[in-house]
Order: structure tokens, then C-alpha cells, then sequence
DNA sequence: AACTATTTATAAGA
DNA sequence: TTCTTATAAATAGTT
């Protein structure tokens, strides 16, 4: 608008598109700031430029954000206060959830009964009586079903150690018996325990060492390390 | 700028400052659009009058939630996007706590025990079993209280009937006897009772006739609105 | 809303 | 970037 009108295209020679940029952003930012004090209005402009740099004014009686939300307050459209609104009214009944949950364990913990009717109370106290039956059932069950398991483990030790003994007293009434390699057993396997009891039994049985005899009464030559254990119920 | 400089202050005539607002906007308008196609930039403006209309222009190449978002991106300032993250949060550990608290009731419900380790089941019925001893405890201070009040009602009930029973009985055998005019009692402020207990005696007795004699045993001539009641305990 | 004297903004050059 | 300055544009006050 001086030493020659111009017209409103596109500059294409860089650095005077960018001169310029720069001198009207300083042009604008001063009307919008005049306007701001003369006519006590409220400007914010956000510019950006091709190179992508951002240079915003905000009239000092306000805040961007406050802008923003005047604007979407108006305007209505869902930049993301509703969004904002409904996360807000989530969070507020989930307090209220929770706040009634907390109650109710209060009340079934035996607190906060003083403002409670007398026939809310008979309720809860044949609720948790009902509660409280079908937890110990429960309990009846597993404690049943850790003894069955217990029982059948019981009775695989022992076939085990039947069969030992038997083929210990064959061995004894015919030297030339049983002189088998490889006739390991796998205890383990056989029992479903697992290797790592917290409580075990150690049997002195060494089943794969060649040119051994197995011997259930433990002979002083076999190594600890050799000791196969058994877990037991806990 | 023109026909005579400005101060750059408040304009006070209303009318006044309303003309240069909407002169002064357009102007604005106007350059940042001229700036938009002389230098390929982006520019968002909002206005907010004195009078709270807003006005905004944008580049036509773009979007006001767009320069909204590159905004924040480029600013990063707390404008709403960390509150979001916050209330996020927040809602997610309201909800993981909901869910606990959920669990818990179920478990105090007896339900969800197939994986709960059997020492605490027996913790939890050992609690639960505690917790419904306080609860009976309350329940028999309640009911205790309660036939506490009926016995101190029902002994105030006794005496006033006593004292009626004495002056009927004074009555006849002396005729001139107690002719009192306004001798009412009032059972319901001497008793306690509230006038809407659901379940009522009707006692045949009316106090406050002139030239009737009292009488407890109930003449046909007594209309059923003067009905003196007693609540009963519930 | 239109007019216009004047101020202000700014394009081009330094 | 900043300064200068001729000139285009904006606009205050008036109609």
C-alpha cells in the first residue's frame, strides 16, 4: 500500500512473502490490540505461517483459553467440551458408585449401623448368615477334595513302596534276580508332585546308578545329591 | 485516522464505540485475510464485543479446531490437554478401585471363591463371622431399647388408667363428686405417641362434653370422631 | 450506509 | 532486521 499498489495473490519470491508476513502480523496485532482498548473487546488471533511458526495475540484482559471456551460455549461446536463435560459426569457417578460400595461393606463389616432401620439389619444379618453358609460349604468342599487327593497320593506311595519291598525280598531269596539296568522309576511322575514341596520326605533310593544294587536302607555310599524327595500335602 | 487523530483509549459513548467495533472489525478481517493469501499463512481470529458477541474470522484453507490443535501441539501449554490426561487417569483408578471393591462384596457374598486361596477363605469367614456377631449385638441393643419404651409406655398407660378407674369409682359413691367441667386429658402428649400410629386401640372415653359425665365403658351416644386413640408399638 | 479529510499502514528501496 | 518515504488503505467524524 505504498510505492505502488500490489495485489492480493500470493508472494512468491520467499523472503518478501515472509518480509511481509512479518510486517502485517505487526499491523494486524497493532489494529487488534487498538480495538481491544478502544472498544473494550476481546481479541485473541492465532497466526500461522507457511513455515509453520506460530505467533498468537491475546488482549491482556483475558486468556487464550478463556477465548477457547467462550468460543465453544457459543459457537457449540465439540472441540472437546462436551467430551470434557461427559468425563466430568462419568467421574461423578463413579464416586457416587463407589461411595455406595463402600457403605455396604461398612454395613456387612458391622459399622456404621446406627442409622440403619431395624428390618434393613434383620435383612443383612440373614444375608450374611446365607453369606457365610455358602462360603463354609465352599470351604467344606476344598478341604474334602484336598483330603480325596491326599488319600490317592497316600495309596500310590504305598503300592510304590509294596512293589519295592517285594522285589527287595525276591532279590534276597534269588541272588540272580532282578540284576536289570535301567530299571529306574519315576517317583515324580508317578505321584504328580510337584519337584518343589515346601515339606519333604526324603527316601534313601538311588534308582540308576550301574553296578549298584538299590537299597531302600540307605547305604552310607550314596551322595545327597542322589536323594529323590517326595512333597508332601501341606 | 482521519478527520482528526484518536487517543487510543476507551471509547465512553456507547454508540460510538459500537461503530468503530464493527468498522474496526472488518478492517481486521480484511487484513488477515490479505495476509493469508499474500503469505500462505493461517490466521485465526476470535473477537468477543463489550456487548459478548463474538465474531471470528478463519483462513479459508483451514479450520478453527485445527489451529486450535496445532495451537496446543506448539504452545503445549497447559490449556486442557494435561487436565484430560488427569481426569483420565483419575478415571481409571476410580474404576480399578470400583472393581475392587465389587470383588470384595462378592466375596463377602460368597460368590467368586473358586480362586481365592483356602487361607483366605478362612480369613474372610473368620471376618465375616465377627463382623455379623457386631451386627446381632446392635440388632439385640435395638430390640433391647425397644421393649425398654413399650414397658415405660405401657406403665404410663397403666397408671393414667388407674387414675381413672379411682375417680369413676369416687364418682359413685360420691354423686357431687369431681363435676369439673374441662378436665380433659391429653393421652396422646402424656403417652408420646405420634396421632398416625398405623395400629390403634380405640378407647370409648370422651373427655371435653359439657353436660355429659365421663364415661370408660362407652355410651352408644359417642360419635366415632371423638374417638380418643393410643397408638401401639409397631 | 456513504462521504471525505486525514491518519495510518506499508511496499519498495536503502 | 530496521529505516525511509511515497503512496495505498483505513477510518473518524460528519451527513
Amino acid at each position: 500500500m505504498a510505492r505502488g499498489k500490489i495485489q492480493i495473490k500470493r508472494i512468491e519470491n520467499q523472503t518478501n512473502r515472509q518480509v511481509t508476513y512479518s510486517k502485517r502480523r505487526n499491523g494486524l496485532f497493532k489494529k487488534a490490540h487498538e480495538l481491544t482498548v478502544l472498544c473494550d473487546a476481546k481479541v485473541s488471533i492465532i497466526m500461522i505461517s507457511s513455515t509453520q511458526k506460530l505467533h498468537e495475540y491475546i488482549s491482556p484482559s483475558t486468556t487464550t483459553k478463556q477465548v477457547f471456551d467462550q468460543y465453544q460455549k457459543a459457537v457449540g461446536v465439540d472441540l472437546w467440551q462436551t467430551s470434557y463435560q461427559k468425563m466430568q459426569e462419568h467421574l461423578k457417578k463413579l464416586k457416587e458408585v463407589n461411595r455406595n460400595l463402600k457403605r455396604e461393606i461398612r454395613q456387612r463389616m458391622g459399622e456404621c449401623l446406627n442409622d440403619m432401620s431395624y428390618e434393613h439389619m434383620v435383612n443383612l444379618i440373614e444375608d450374611i448368615d446365607n453369606s457365610l453358609r455358602v462360603i463354609r460349604e465352599r470351604k467344606y468342599k476344598v478341604i474334602t477334595s484336598q483330603i480325596e487327593t491326599g488319600k490317592k497320593k497316600l495309596r500310590n506311595v504305598e503300592e510304590i513302596h509294596k512293589k519295592l519291598v517285594f522285589e527287595y525280598d525276591a532279590r534276597h531269596e534269588d541272588p540272580h534276580y532282578g540284576l536289570v539296568e535301567n530299571e529306574a522309576v519315576d517317583y515324580h511322575s508317578v505321584l504328580g508332585f510337584p519337584n518343589n514341596g515346601s515339606r519333604t520326605i526324603a527316601l534313601r533310593y538311588v534308582p540308576n546308578h550301574h553296578h549298584h544294587h538299590p537299597s531302600l536302607h540307605g547305604g552310607g555310599g550314596c551322595g545327597g545329591s542322589d536323594l529323590t524327595t517326595f512333597a508332601l500335602l501341606e
